[in-house]
DNA sequence: GTGGCTGCAAAGCATTTGCATTGAG
DNA sequence: CTCAATGCAAATGCTTTGCAGCCAC
């Protein structure tokens, strides 16, 4: 899992270096959970790994999405939140603790009413096509 | 429809005022199209209606959102987009330009086969639950 | 009249960038 | 060795906040 992310990052043409190799790891350990900046900076242990800074946190999120590594999730009160790429997933986010969890399913009515069941209330959700328009593409 | 959203901020307990009667119309001729602070700011008219700070109107798009008569669209690089709230709707999006277009339906592949048909590329959706969990509820 | 609103200016935060130094290949 | 990547610090840009004056009710 791990190995395969570092080396699609090494074939794209990039340098394997500690911070590096240390985000990939959380990623590889994350579940589909998504996290931002912060998170990753919390579970990165400077014993072993790495001492890295909060720039280079934010330079790789940027290089791996550009490499298509990962993918942003979504923004949470301004702050930014990434998770692997490749898998189409959605989420149940709690508007609340802002607690995030992924799913396997992709139904949208028939989803909700699940979550009624399992005691999630004024449950919505929100839907966005992107792409490029006819007069960017 | 500009009236009902004024009698729903007078009826919550708010007063009416130049920016706020500003920033509804925008709201009601936005044809749901999500708008930033920014744009606004650069739909008032500063003659008729109000010379209005930009601090005024994220304050009243904080206010207008509490009130639940809009709610927050989506966050396109770092920025906050607003739509009316009440009606359920989906929007298509510009990666290049950031331009919105509001949707009638709600499918999903068979919808993003409709945008490629149009010219649309790259084409991706994104949806996200949200609710309380059963902790916060 | 008066408390809620506003404009203005300054502060807050997430994120980005400039630059000298360092280390992976 | 060499150029890409890092750490540090300063800058950026969206958004919020403190405060004195103002105006809707």
């Amino acid at each position: 899992m791990l190995e395969a992310l570092t080396k699609k990052l090494k074939s794209a043409g990039y340098k394997l270096t500690a911070p590096r190799l240390g985000i990939l790891r959380v990623f590889a350990q994350s579940q589909g959970r998504p996290m931002s900046a912060e998170d990753i900076f919390a579970q990165l242990e400077p014993r072993n790994e790495c001492r890295c800074d909060l720039a280079s946190i934010y330079r790789t999120l940027n290089l791996l999405e550009f490499t298509k590594i990962i993918r942003q999730s979504d923004v949470f009160g301004g702050v930014a939140h990434y998770e692997l790429a490749g898998e189409h997933r959605h989420h149940i986010i709690c508007r609340s603790c802002h607690k995030t969890e992924p799913l396997k399913l992709c139904q949208l009515k028939e989803q909700e009413k699940q979550f009624a069941r399992l005691g999630y209330r004024e449950i919505s959700h929100r839907l966005e096509f992107s792409g490029l328009c006819p007069t960017c593409a």
